[in-house]
DNA sequence: TAGAATCATTCGAACTGTGAATGATTCTGA
DNA sequence: TCAGAATCATTCACAGTTCGAATGATTCTA
C-alpha cells in the first residue's frame, strides 16, 4: 500500500465510521426520546440510576463524563417531571442521593424501547448474522472504555 | 424477557454503544487533528473533495450534511492554509468549485494517519478477528447509509 | 425580458456544555 | 476543641458550534 493516504483509507478506518454512524444514531435516537419530553443525556441519567446503587451527584458527573452543574440541570428537569427523587446523605449531608421513582422506572422502559426501535430502524439492510456480529463487537468495545 | 426495561437492555443495545463509543472516538480523533491545526469537520471535507468529483459548496453540504454557511467557515480555513483553491465555475459562476491542493492532500494524508493511530489505540484491547469483525460491520453500515 | 430560483456569503441567534464563584457541610491536624 | 482546608450541590456568566434568515450576484423560465 502506497504512503500517501487518501478519502478511502479514511473511509476504511473504525474512528471514521464509529464517529459518523456515533452522530446519526444520536440523531435517531433523540428524535425518538424527544417524543417523552427527553434527551438522550436524560435517558443516560436514568439508566446510570437504574444500573449503580444510589450516587450522589458527583459521582453521576464521572460515571457520565459530564461537568456536575450539567447533572444539577438534568436533575431539575427530571425531577420536575417526578421521575427521580433528591434524598439529603444522613451520612453526609452534602450530598444529593439521587433515586429513581416508579415513574422514572416507566420512563427508562420507554427510552430503552425506543432504543431498540432506533436499532431496528438502523440495522434493518443487515443480514440477522451481521447484526448480531455488529451488536457484539460494540458491546465489547464498549465495555473496554467504562469509566472506573 | 420481561416487559420492563432497564439499564442492562439499554446497554445491549446497537444506537446506545454506537453513540457512547461514537462520541469516544469522535474525541480521540479530534484531539490527533488538532495538532495539524485542524477540526474534525475539516477532514471530513477535505475527504468529501477526495472522494468525489469537483463540487460546489452546496452539494458538499449536502454530503456532509451541514448548513451551507459551515462550508463557507471550513473552507475559508482551509483556504487559508493553503489546503484548497476555490474556482468560479465558468459554466455557472455562482458556484465556487472547490478543489485539493498539493498541501491538501498532504494535509488529508496526515489525518488519514491520524485516525488510523486512533484506531490502534482505541481497538488495542480487541483480538484480531475481532477487530477485523467491528471494522467490517461498521464499512458495512456506514455504506447503507450514505447520502445520495 | 421580468420575475422566480439558486448560489455563496454574512450575521444574529439558539443550544449545549463548561468552569469559576458561592454557601453549606465535613474533614484534618495541632 | 477548633480553625482552616476540602468536598458537595448550586448558580451564573461565558465560549464553542451550528443553524436559519437576509443579501447580492447570477442563472433559469415563461
Amino acid at each position: 500500500m502506497s504512503d500517501v493516504k487518501g478519502a478511502a483509507d479514511l473511509r476504511a478506518t473504525v474512528v471514521f465510521n464509529l464517529g459518523t454512524l456515533g452522530a446519526l444514531a444520536a440523531d435517531r435516537f433523540a428524535a425518538r426520546v424527544e417524543a417523552l419530553g427527553l434527551k438522550p443525556k436524560h435517558a443516560g441519567l436514568l439508566a446510570a440510576l437504574d444500573a449503580g446503587q444510589a450516587a450522589s451527584q458527583q459521582e453521576l458527573a464521572r460515571r457520565l463524563g459530564v461537568a456536575p452543574s450539567l447533572i444539577v440541570a438534568l436533575a431539575d428537569q427530571l425531577q420536575g417531571l417526578g421521575a427521580l427523587e433528591r434524598v439529603r446523605d444522613p451520612e453526609d449531608r452534602r450530598r444529593q442521593v439521587l433515586g429513581l421513582t416508579a415513574e422514572g422506572r416507566r420512563l427508562l422502559s420507554a427510552c430503552v424501547a425506543a432504543a431498540q426501535a432506533a436499532d431496528e430502524e438502523l440495522t434493518s439492510g443487515l443480514g440477522d448474522t451481521q447484526r448480531a456480529a455488529l451488536a457484539r463487537g460494540l458491546r465489547l468495545l464498549g465495555e473496554q472504555h467504562r469509566p472506573a
